[in-house]
DNA sequence: CCACGGTATCGACAGGGTGTCGAGTGGGTC
DNA sequence: GACCCACTCGACACCCTGTCGATACCGTGG
């Protein structure tokens, strides 16, 4: 609904104590890289943040919103590591176009795997990671159903199934299968493979041969 | 570990009061349906089973331990369906034999949605329920494995990658977008359209080509 | 120099959920 | 009739959350 930035924070970002705010951020994303977000306390934030639990309160409604807050800026990163990712070696060389997507939005989650980790256990229950995570999503989607949509077009992919629910799809196993590859889950793709099997069913899915 | 089945119960399942743990399970299972495991106490299964607080801890030792209960019914009725799909009929009609099995897993966990939705949600923070998922997810990733070797030896499917790679990535696939599909997320699939849509990618991504 | 208002802080409380302990109760068995 | 054992629950201790009211700090204008 609203335009795109901060109306999450409070009120007035004016004097000080906006470190605080910094600090119980930079508190939360370090002990999201010990244990997960249920054992983590409101008063180990205020604590890690040298105020006290009420003071947490006066900067963070809950501690979801910390979390929300922390999603906002990795979101922010991928979103401006993925406009860096030319469109225009699509037509020129769409292999790389696609493993440059793929790659980024691996590169940018995997430096912030503990808060990505911890959003999609979150989202699970909170209403407004959910609709962040879900906004993101989409607009992932749509990019990459627009690309296809392109592809198609100039003749370099063959017509198949509507390119919103390949999208759909193909942005779904990416997902999944750099959740799992973060979260160091048992039955997974090696770390240093994980690019390159995206990337192979990728363009398997869009063009149907392995040599578009 | 363990060869397969009970463990999890609790001591003797000789007297009675064996029903009671079948009303806790029920209710469960009905509570499920209308709202998330974190908003169902341990007051509220064991009002529904028409016990105390306590007595439900006789039964089963935690609120998770209900739902693994409910998660082992479900993967057992799954297999049971999977072993039904026959896999002889593999090498006569491909295209079929894969779409069988992603419409059983489909309508498996479809019909148990409010559990499996659960599961989902609890595997993050529960070690037991982590664990199960992982060994069914992992003999599933063996069978598909297996079944692209085969299809590559008898020279159906081509070369490519590894067939456990492509299987994680395909199961991993089908489990984000049937989760989804279940949970009524915004940007998804359309219920009717989901199995077309993950038959066509497995079958891309396997054979290679539209029309094997 | 001193009210004054807003920022920032915390002690103390209430509420709700979990898990445990010890004291029952009732039906089968010797 | 004594005894065991499955079964039940009242009451407690604990932890975490969220709120309220009192207070301290600080710049500004009278």
């Amino acid at each position: 609904m609203g335009p795109a930035t901060s109306k999450r924070g409070r009120r007035s970002p004016r004097p000080s104590g906006d470190d605080r705010e910094g600090a119980i951020l930079a508190t939360a994303e370090r002990l999201l890289g010990e244990r997960s977000m249920r054992d983590i306390s409101i008063d180990d934030l205020a604590r890690g943040a040298g105020i006290s639990r009420p003071t947490f309160y006066f900067y963070f409604p809950s501690k979801d919103a910390v979390l929300l807050a922390l999603l906002d800026g990795v979101v922010q990163e991928a979103d401006a590591a993925l406009a860096a990712v030319s469109a225009d070696i699509l037509a020129a060389d769409p292999s790389r176009y696609w493993r440059d997507c793929i790659a980024t939005f691996h590169r940018t989650f995997g430096a912030h795997a503990a808060v990505t980790l911890a959003c999609a256990e979150v989202r699970l229950t909170n209403t407004e990671v959910l609709e962040l995570w879900s906004r993101v999503m989409d607009s992932w989607n749509q990019a990459v159903a627009a690309a296809i949509e392109g592809e198609r077009v100039r003749g370099a992919a063959p017509p198949g199934l509507p390119a919103r629910d390949l999208a759909i799809a193909l942005n779904s196993m990416n997902e999944r299968v750099l959740y799992s590859s973060f979260a160091h889950d048992v039955p997974t793709v090696a770390a240093e493979d994980v690019v390159d099997v995206l990337h192979t069913v990728w363009l398997n899915a869009i063009y149907q041969t392995t040599d578009p």
